[in-house]
Parts: C-alpha cells; sequence; structure tokens
DNA sequence: TCGTAACAATGAAACGATTCAAAAAAGTCG
DNA sequence: CGACTTTTTTGAATCGTTTCATTGTTACGA
C-alpha cells in the first residue's frame, strides 16, 4: 500500500458516492443502515484514515490549540499543558505543545509555525516582551490567551495566580501559628513573582504589631542558594534567628532545610517554622515535609482553553483576566502538629 | 481582517499570477529581482501567511514527526523530546508531543490524531503491548522508531539505552573505590530496566571473588520507599551492614541518604558509599551531591529522529536497534575525593 | 534583422475532504 | 394507482497550495 486510502477509493470500493461517504463520516443519522454498513466495510477493508489536512482546508481551521511554554521540564507548565489538553480534548480540539525555553527565537519559531498550521487560538507564557508579535496577532485573527501573566484586559485574555495573595497566605500561616520574628528568602526583587510574593508577605506582617519581617535576598532560587543561606543563618546567634522562614520557592526552601538538618543545632519545625512556595513533588518526600503554597494548575490550564474557545466563538471578542488564588498546603516544616494533631506528624 | 489573505489575493495585489507568488516562496531563484520585491511587499502589506493544510495536501505529506512520551513531567523524556525538537527542526521538520501518561487509551488516541495529520514519522515510548497498533501502521506506511526499548529488529526501528551496562558502571565504581560488601535497593524485578540493572551489578561483582551483592527489594522507586529501606538499614548492627549501595534510581538513593543523614549515625561516603541512577536535577543538590549513571538523553532525542528520516527516504526499509551507553558521573556520595582530590569535595 | 537560447511568468490541474442543491428512491394516503 | 412528502443519495464546486507544460520576454551572436 503506496500511498493511502482516500475518500473516493472508499467510494468506489463501496459502490457509492463520496458524499455518502462523508456522510457516513460525519453524519450518520442521515444515512442509511445498509449503506452505512458496507461504506464502514470498505472503510475497513482498505485501512482508511480520514486527511486531516484536507479537512482543514475546507473548513478553514484547524482543530487544534496552540500551547508555548516556557520550559517544558518545569512541573508547573506540564501540570497546566496537562490540563489544557484535557480540557481541549473534551471539546474535540488537540493541543500542540511547544517549548521556548525561555528563548524568544524559538517562541517565535513556534508562533510561526502555529500560525501557519491556522490554530484555533495560541495560549502563551510569553518570553520577555512579545507585545508586538501578539498584536500581530490578534490583527490576523489569531485569539490569544496569556498564561501565568496578568494581561492588558483592553487587548489579551489571560489567566495567572495571584503571587501577592500567596506570599499573604505564607505570612499568616506562619503568624498563625504562633512565629513573630519572620524572615523572607528569595531574589532577586526584580522578577515580578517574588517581588509579588514578598509584598503580600509583607501585607500579612503589619496585621500584628508585635511581628517583624526580614528580607533576605538570595542569589537565584536553586537548593544551593537556599543551602547557603540556610548557613549564613546557622551562624548567627540563637537570638538573632528569626523563628518563621518563607522561602519564595520550594526549592530554596529544602536547601535551607538541609542545611539547618545537617548541622543538627536547630530543629523544624520547634526552633524555626519553614514554608515554600510551588508545592513540587518533592515538598512532601522532604527530610521534614514542607508546606507550601500550591497554584492551581490544573484550573489554568482548563480556564484558558475555556477563555479561548469563548473568545473565538463569540463575534465581539471581549477579554477576559481570570486570576486564581493560591493554595496553603499544610505539612510538618511548620508544626501542623501543634494546631492541628494529625497522622501527618508522625516523625520517622 | 477577517479571513485571512491567500496565495491568490497575493497575486492580484502585486499583479502577477499565482504560479510566480509560490515560486517566489519556494525557489526565489526562479523570479527576478523586480517581482520577487514587488511580491514580497504584497505579502507584507496583506500580512500573508502561507496555509500549511494546503500545503501538505498537495504535498500528500505533513513536515511534522510525532511523538509520544509516557510522562512528559519525567525529566528523562522532557530532555529526549527536546533533542528530539532540535534533530527534526535542523532538517525543517516539527515535533507534535504527545503525552500519554502510561494510559493506552490516550496512546491510542495521539496515534490516530498523528496518522491524520499525516506525520513524517512516529516516534514511541509504548505504553504495554502495542505491537498490534504498530503493526497496523506499519502497514499503512507510517515509520516509527521506538524510544526507549529495544525492538524486534526485522520490524522496527529503535533506540535505547543499556540497563545491563548501566548496573554493571554503578557496580564496577563501588568496587573500584573499595568497597566490598555491595547492596542492589530496588524492585519490583518486573520491571525490565531494574531487573536489566541488577543483572549488570551481579556481572560486575562476580569479578571480585572476595566481593558480595545483597538484593534489598524496594516498594516502588520513590523518596519514601528510599527512605523506609534507610531506615531498616540504620537498624541493622554495623557489621552486617553493606558499605557501598547501589539504588536502582536517585528517589530511592536521596531516600536512602536522608535516613541515614538524619541519624546521623552513619556518615556518606565513609561508612556507606551511595549510587542511583538516572542524574535527576537533584541528585547535584543533595546533602551528599550524589554519583549517579546519566542516560545519553540527547543522542536518544538526536538519533531516533536520525533513523526515522532515513528510514522515511530509503524505499527498501531497514531497520536499526542503536544502543546507548550510560555513563557514570561522579559525585561525593561514593567518596571521589579519595581517589581524585578535586574542587567538588568541599563540604560545606 | 532574424533565429535561438536562456530566462520569467503564466494558469490549469491536482491533492482529499466537505457542502449543498438537486435528483432519486422510498413511504404515505386517499 | 397517482400525488405527495420524506428520506437517501448524488456529484460538482470549493478550500489554498504546488507543479509543470506552455507561453511570453529578453539577450546575443550571426
Amino acid at each position: 500500500m503506496n500511498r493511502s486510502a482516500s475518500i473516493k477509493d472508499v467510494a468506489s470500493h463501496a459502490g457509492v458516492a463520496v458524499g455518502t461517504v462523508s456522510n457516513v463520516l460525519n453524519y450518520p443519522d442521515r444515512v442509511s443502515p445498509r449503506t452505512k454498513e458496507r461504506v464502514q466495510r470498505a472503510i475497513d477493508e482498505l485501512g482508511f484514515v480520514r486527511n486531516d489536512a484536507a479537512r482543514q482546508l475546507r473548513a478553514g481551521q484547524s482543530r487544534t490549540i496552540g500551547l508555548i511554554v516556557l520550559d517544558v521540564g518545569n512541573p508547573f507548565f506540564t501540570a497546566v499543558a496537562r490540563a489544557a489538553e484535557d480540557a481541549a480534548a473534551r471539546q474535540g480540539s488537540a493541543v500542540l505543545l511547544g517549548d521556548s525555553g525561555h528563548n524568544a527565537g524559538r517562541e517565535s519559531n513556534y508562533i510561526d509555525l502555529f500560525q501557519e498550521q491556522r490554530v484555533q487560538g495560541l495560549l502563551i507564557s510569553p518570553v520577555g516582551d512579545v507585545t508586538e508579535r501578539l498584536d500581530q496577532l490578534r490583527e490576523r485573527g489569531v485569539h490569544t490567551v496569556l498564561v501565568g501573566r496578568l494581561a492588558d484586559e483592553s487587548k489579551y485574555s489571560s489567566v495567572s495566580v495571584d503571587d501577592d495573595a500567596g506570599g499573604y497566605l505564607a505570612a499568616r500561616h506562619l503568624l498563625d501559628t504562633g512565629r513573630r520574628r519572620l524572615a523572607f528568602v528569595g531574589g532577586p526583587a526584580s522578577i515580578r513573582q517574588i517581588a509579588d510574593r514578598l509584598q503580600g508577605a509583607e501585607r500579612a506582617v503589619k496585621e500584628e504589631p508585635d511581628a517583624t519581617l526580614e528580607v533576605l535576598d538570595s542569589e537565584g532560587q536553586t537548593v544551593l542558594a537556599g543551602r547557603s543561606m540556610g548557613n549564613r543563618l546557622v551562624d548567627r546567634g540563637r537570638a538573632e534567628l528569626p523563628d518563621g522562614i518563607f522561602c519564595a520557592n520550594d526549592l530554596l526552601a529544602l536547601g535551607v532545610m538541609q542545611s539547618l538538618a545537617m548541622t543538627h543545632q536547630l530543629r523544624i519545625p520547634e526552633d524555626i517554622a519553614l514554608i515554600g512556595y510551588d508545592d513540587i513533588d518533592f515538598a512532601v518526600s522532604a527530610v521534614v515535609p514542607l508546606s507550601s503554597i500550591r497554584q492551581p494548575t490544573e484550573e489554568l490550564g482548563r480556564t484558558a482553553v475555556e477563555l479561548l474557545v469563548e473568545e473565538a466563538e463569540s463575534d465581539h471578542p471581549k477579554h477576559r483576566a481570570v486570576i486564581f488564588t493560591p493554595e496553603l498546603v499544610v505539612r510538618q516544616s511548620t508544626g501542623a502538629a501543634r494546631s492541628a494533631p494529625s497522622a501527618a506528624a508522625e516523625v520517622p
């Protein structure tokens, strides 16, 4: 079988017209059971598979949605991608996944590719400033939803997570469990998300007159950065130590935890409570299970697709910016046992 | 702009024939500079973007390669995917990435989708037994390369990594650094890769008359499984302990490391050397940086694409099974400092 | 000036599915 | 049985690109 069978082959093999075969495929009710069965047999015998290129050429649009993420290795994006795929599948579309790897060139290539594919729309976590490209897309009628970044509502729809609220949640939780000398570990402040998380934490601390917040600027957000920050803390006199630490992400928190665990002079959560951000897989299986802030990735992905569909279907594009609130996940590292004794409190 | 501009619009706008526009796009040399310039301006003014559906309808084949992985969240697959993308891009194709999530149903959906898209070929890490589906594909002329699994060479090409060799490497390294009472942590043995790694380790141990290998069957391959295994070890008398542990993957190894670090009676690598498998990101930033076995993911992805192209271009399909050998990555957990003092030996 | 290469530009045909007006077939009822 | 409605089937037109045989144009030497 050199060239795959076309609808025409099926038609002649079944002794019917091409229109009838098409009807069997798309409007089975219009076809009598007898011919339907005959056509079906022809399809099976020839191993016929619809040619999607021809379909979408006729339809003028494909049944796919483009999704460009910053890094497929990042669990945040893989979770979003998976949710987007499910949501798309539910309404008969597929998702084309592109990984820009924080690289504007690759991002641009994917935008071109997806445009040539005539995707129904584009979901994108942009690298830097792409407003120009996106404006161009808008002019060409390609609907776009920004993922994980708040957008100017007059121009685009977007789904994002409220980092300020997340920071507030984390700090508030430390305060609620009796901590008063808080520290924020993270940096650089030039990263929007980190600045927002800090701002939220400050907001919470201001609510308690006797609470303080010390800001510790880390170099990057890696486990190693967290560990060196932890080592600096351990070197301090006990009186100068914070009693609750909020790290801008889980990697930092795990690093801090490592250095405290290694020196064995400070216990978590008795001496210092620790909370991270992102709720990565490793948070649960840390030496002391790490409390964290979970981003609603499933909702992000699902909603992004829904906004896109909504926008594509209405003639008068109305943009919406949906902002999700993250969620507090309490584990042992913030002394859950104190306020709510549970099975999770068993220390190995 | 309601409907996007077609090549016909460009032609009339530039005052030339459609064929000329097509030539500008595909064979610029055939067109005189003057008309080329005129056409180019029309393209820019109308914001013309090629319709890929029409292109591939004419061409009979798309410029995409389908890749179905078991889990996009798994760093192994994301690395393979990235390499495959690069390799594909280098020869003008794009990769459609599908995530089966170890689910045969989703896998089947992607196979259908990719077939309808008339992909140039399929790279797949199959869920369970898909030989039937794949045979069907082969009949329909869709070339397929299996990724990460050795295939019957008479039927398919494949790229895979030699797990036996990896196991040998790991155990040989422990032996070379003076360890004699080795333990293998991992399970269940029903998983092919794990069985192979164990087999390789056994092969190495047999080379040293005075060395022994104890097999510890873990429940799953998670950090928690590793930790509970570690706890069981710590409870043993010192004389009964292994002096070198090879874990079937890095998660297990990190778990074992956690439990040893927590009890602080056994030091790594002085009392027990530890090596994992996969070289995940966290291996570097463990409390004691973890030695590991790295799989050549880039080569896998690149070679998979190359095999596919090779197969698609030759008329007489000749299948090949390419097996890569993994690589030893020495870090502190196996006492690199002993044999080769280096900067990496600095303990914080 | 003419003949002939060499080069440019043309436009109809083809790819494979869907659509839809029209024709054909099957039912219904007096 | 004939007039009518309903259901089923038909097949030409269409989507946007590429291909390629054909026609038109230019350049150059005789």
